[in-house]
DNA sequence: ACCTGAACACCGTTCAAGT
DNA sequence: ACCTGAACACCGTTCAAGT
């Protein structure tokens, strides 16, 4: 420890003494996590992976995390946090959902294994809900009705999280375009000849082009659609 | 082993010498899998457990098939064989393509890991191509066009698998009707005003009511919105 | 040549023993 | 009271040593 370089390493900040490791919280866990997830994908993000990052040992994690599913959920809701919910506010109103949904794929899309991890399980975090909560109000200025909005907005954060982790399996590893390509063009025209058939249309068009369709399918079919008759299941009083 | 009771046990079928197991097949590993999937969940079909109900150590199973993934895909199309392709042949082609849907979701929702299985990796499967071919002709039979049709097959299998994920997370262990519920219920009026004044119509409406009301929107749209202007990808020449 | 026991390199989670 | 090393009960996958 003589005569070091003092422009290599960092442990200048280290005091005589004890250790002067910045102390664990459940931000700085989180900010690990997600590190790890976008450049080691989802698999690569373990507790012990980010408690070694953390250079401590996994069990002290559990002091701030209530387990691997806790700790997904935050990241997710970390990430969200990314979205852009402005959606341009002068444009049309069907141009504003466009908007917000193609940043919301964007986001999913920015790092590895997120979109994976988005798939499992809704997201419901409070940037998840600021996210319902711009879809909202965007639906609301283009008129729709209350009930349709509300389901509409499932509809569309669903599909949307849906295409963007069947693209993201398709970035990963191996695979050229994912499997859907190999699977649909080694479809005998004997066995499927439809799909044999169209095989050239269904895997025509870029990723964007295919997400512009879907969306402006999506709109179209819940402006068209009648209002959802579903009953609304007051919580207060259940049936015996 | 002298005086036992010849009800009790089934060793009957035994021969002096060596051990008469069944042999292994993919077949076999295939059947027992799923059956260890729809009893304990995606997470209790290790390829462990398939090895030690198949009474082998888990080295066996990659002789028939190349790792966990590939197994999975198997288990995936060994499932979706049982998914209704008919349709009601004499009803109109909108109805037939809700009855294969339906199957569908029916299908994925029957065995208790298989939507989550379904959700993560589009299925390409023999099985699943069936099924491509199948909505392929109910929407030729209605009236889309080549390239409609071939995108809409694709638009509507992945929200169908999604929705399917979505309902069977809240059937799962605790969580009364999903983490979505408690999500939205607990949104403060202050910070989500507008998902706090909707909260009861996005929690309004049972599965099947907001299902069928999903798929009309997704047909109603694709009944409305111009044809698909990707270019298709002609696999022979590629740009330099 | 085929099959597989044992080993390897990981997991998430718990808990007793330290401070 | 808080923190954590070590242990527990699992993983998927590999490979050498058997037949």
């Amino acid at each position: 420890m003589g005569a070091k370089n003092p422009f290599l390493g960092r442990e200048v900040v280290s005091r005589r003494g004890g250790p002067v490791k910045e102390p664990l919280s459940r931000n700085r866990i989180v900010d690990e996590a997600l590190r790890l997830l976008g450049e080691e994908g989802l698999e690569g993000m373990s507790l012990r992976r980010v408690a070694a990052a953390l250079e401590t040992g996994p069990a002290s994690l559990y002091a701030y995390v209530d387990d691997l599913g806790a700790l997904q959920a935050l990241v997710l809701d970390r990430a969200l946090g990314e979205v852009d919910l402005t959606g341009g506010r002068r444009r049309a109103w069907r141009e504003r959902v466009k908007a917000v949904l193609r940043s919301y794929v964007k986001v999913l899309l920015g790092k590895r294994g997120l979109a994976q991890l988005a798939i499992r399980g809704v997201a419901v975090g409070p940037n998840a809900l600021c996210i319902a909560e711009a879809l909202l109000e965007v639906l609301d200025a283009g008129g729709l009705d209350r009930a349709t909005a509300a389901w509409s907005v499932d509809l569309l954060t669903l599909y949307v999280t849906a295409i963007a982790a069947e693209q993201s399996s398709g970035h990963e590893p191996e695979n050229p375009e994912g499997p859907i390509a190999h699977g649909v063009s080694g479809a005998s025209a004997e066995l499927y000849p439809r799909v044999h058939a169209a095989r050239e249309d269904l895997l025509a068009g870029s990723g964007p082009e295919r997400f512009d369709w879907a969306i402006d399918v999506l709109l179209n079919g819940v402006l068209r659609s009648p209002r959802p008759r579903g009953r609304h299941r007051k919580p207060a009083k259940r049936p015996p």
